[in-house]
DNA sequence: ATTATCTATAGATCTATAGATAATGC
DNA sequence: ATTATCTATAGATCTATAGATAATGC
């Protein structure tokens, strides 16, 4: 079927030098991993397309008939970790039978756990002095519309609709800042368990929005 | 008197050859400058010995005659941004007059006020991936006492002194997280009144602290 | 024939050292 | 003589392209 999967059969085109049990994933795929795992340990500039073609299984030239280059990955990586939560946040922000306090704690508890979940930290990303970049204005908007998700939720709470406008834009960001601030935390102990550890942020979250 | 200030006159040795108005630092002060300004804004790795050394005024090579290279240089800034609020950190835990609350709540809003007040944003070096290398051992020593300084402080109000050992480490966690993820907050909108930040996030962290 | 990969490499860096030079100090 | 700087550069990268090669597909 699709020429993007990776089958058991034998593959058309000349044979990796490095032979190894097959991931699964496409090429692309694996390039895109092999990225998340060298930008968020070792920083996105000190990652050598050599290292991500390498640890992705392919020579560091035939990881150019995937992408363009470094950025192509890092802004691929970067738009799918927020599309999750502001797919979440467009159905929280429809639903209006729930209170907007549940939705709000259940935003904060959802993203969480996306930024703190997968494999790699790759919330980390957003750390990256690169990222602020013109080059990444996709993410940067799609990451606007989500905090903008937050300010809308928090306004419609009880706590929230009682506020002047700059003291709602402040509170916005101590929350979206606790939030994404997670990421550091969650880097530290990367141990503790994500679950409960989403459940207490959402908790925290709520208590500096004051409700 | 000092080797290291810059007089108004005359100084030994060859000129150098981009002649600038005295800056008033000793030439390793400027290179500490000109690093924390591209290390804050460019990463780190992205930043060249040659950008660090051109920034301060001198040709990159030169740069070599007060430092051991890059690394010397983050060391250095990384620990300069702890230690003021380690310094403010002890005078607060020695002091048993003031009620733990208030001690608290003072820290968490100097450290803002340090972290977000300078002309770069140094609090942002935190983030470079960089900085979780073995090298700067000494930066994540002091990190790690003034983050125990909050966890003590916690302990002794009303509210911590109830929680158990995990729950009181989840609350120092969170609320360590939300100061130091408002070096994100302030990257976002540098525009912001600093002290009035500064209060408004100490609030924010007692009441996080279920304060 | 088409495709995915490989090897080889030109050109562009970047770091850190070697050695020269232009000031002041004695 | 001492010092702070300079210029020049060797050696070590790193990126991105050119062209060869080893599979399958028809």
């Amino acid at each position: 079927m699709g020429t993007t999967g990776a089958q058991g059969g034998r593959r058309v085109g000349r044979p990796r030098a490095d032979q190894r049990p097959d991931s699964g994933l496409s090429p692309r795929a694996e390039l895109l991993a092999a990225a998340a795992e060298l930008f968020t340990t070792r920083g996105y500039a000190a990652t050598t397309t050599r290292a991500v073609a390498e640890l992705a299984g392919m020579r560091q030239a035939s990881m150019y008939h995937y992408v363009s280059g470094k950025e192509e990955l890092l802004a691929d990586l970067l738009e799918s970790t927020v599309t999750p939560s502001l797919t979440c946040a467009r159905e929280l922000l429809a639903d209006d039978l729930t209170p907007a306090e549940d939705r709000l704690w259940e935003l904060c508890r959802t993203d969480v756990e996306l930024l703190c979940g997968g494999t790699h930290n790759l919330g980390g990303l957003y750390l990256l002095p690169e990222v602020r970049a013109e080059r990444f204005a996709g993410f940067h908007a799609v990451r606007a519309e989500l905090k903008d998700a937050y300010r809308q939720l928090l306004a419609a709470t009880a706590a929230g609709g009682a506020l002047a406008k700059s003291e709602l834009e402040l509170r916005t960001d101590l929350l979206f800042g606790l939030i994404e601030g997670v990421i550091l935390v969650h880097r530290s102990d990367p141990e503790r368990p994500v679950s409960a550890f989403a459940e207490a942020t959402a908790d925290a979250a709520l208590r500096i929005a004051g409700i």
